[in-house]
DNA sequence: GTCTATAATGCGATAGAC
DNA sequence: GTCTATCGCATTATAGAC
């Protein structure tokens, strides 16, 4: 991998790890060169901070496309897809690295940065939730889903997955047996599906 | 109120709205004082941000237990009891400044702290979920609820609650109508009760 | 208790040699 | 492109006058 890609590795691992108080020194010792020569390649912190966010934010929202795409063209059944996309997420986050990262964007000291960010989750979440009512319409039409209003189990389904990532990230780091919070995980979704099946 | 006690407040709503980037200067600028004045009160700075954090999660959990409390002796039905558990919540953290401290709590840079904080609120989180649980059974006992695992039906509130307050937190600051937000957390609300009535 | 002055450290960023 | 050296600034914290 070449020098500017590197610098950019190691400035996303370590904001996910420090947030906005990742050093320029911290990138540096990370990488293995001196301050400066990060100048070489990015302008400024800000500069690496932003490309950083925009391009993980990038990156997940497209991951989450294609794969509500695919669940589109699926003829499983809507509890089997639906448990899918949640996993699929929980497992994504599974390194608490990404967790970090992704909750830590509300905490962002730049006000302007912090202000682009949450536009373009806003944004992207927006979508997201628009494709997912596809797919919950679609489980309403083969009769698996008993709501009449979809737009709440949506937004429920959002929640519970945002709330879940919540309590991993706390009891991640504690200790905590991978076991355990995997069945937490099923506990969770298990209530969430036997609420809004038929 | 006296000056020790100013100096706690000044910190609270400055860690609420910088997290740990809240410098002494920072302090001292809004009780009014220069920063040596400060070193009279309180030892540190991580001092004082420790008791500020103890200080916020006792609080609030105190506060939570009083109002289970109540929940246990109501004789309302349990879904108006639930419900005003969880607006109370959503009242609570309705002052963004509130939610982002809660949520800087995994971000907190000094890692003893952060590990402080993340186990007081780990302990009080299950005692809550511990009581909480009671409500539900008591509701499974009127025939108000319908969940033959209760367990899952108590996370998955949880997860709610937290989930929908991550997504208050993003679009809060976007110069989001406060109808739209009040309206989004009925919502999910429904979707949730619909879920788990009988 | 509160202040001025200051120490000691770390930060983002730049100049200029190689 | 990478480095050494350094600037200008902000930080936590302390010494000592009042």
């Amino acid at each position: 991998m070449n020098m500017k890609d590197q610098i950019l590795n190691a400035t996303f691992k370590l904001f996910a790890e420090k947030g906005y108080n990742t050093s320029m020194s911290d990138i540096a010792n990370k990488v293995g060169i001196k301050v400066p020569s990060i100048y070489s390649h990015y302008q400024s912190k800000d500069e690496l901070i932003c490309l950083v966010m925009t391009k993980e934010i990038g990156n997940f929202f497209d991951d989450l496309n294609i794969q509500i795409g695919r669940l589109d063209k699926s003829s499983e059944k809507t509890e089997v897809n639906l448990k899918k996309f949640c996993f699929s997420v929980f497992t994504y986050y599974s390194e608490s690295e990404r967790i970090r990262f992704w909750k830590s964007i509300s905490l962002i000291y730049n006000q302007e940065l912090r202000e682009m960010c949450r536009q373009m989750v806003k944004e992207n979440e927006i979508k997201i939730a628009m494709l997912l009512k596809n797919v919950f319409m679609e489980g309403k039409r083969k009769g698996e889903i008993k709501y009449e209003y979809l737009e709440g189990a949506v937004f429920l389904f959002l929640a519970m997955i945002n709330g879940v990532l919540d309590s991993v990230l706390i009891y991640n780091e504690i200790n905590y047996i991978v076991a355990e919070l995997d069945n937490y995980k099923n506990i969770v979704w298990q209530a969430y599906w036997d609420g809004i099946k038929a």
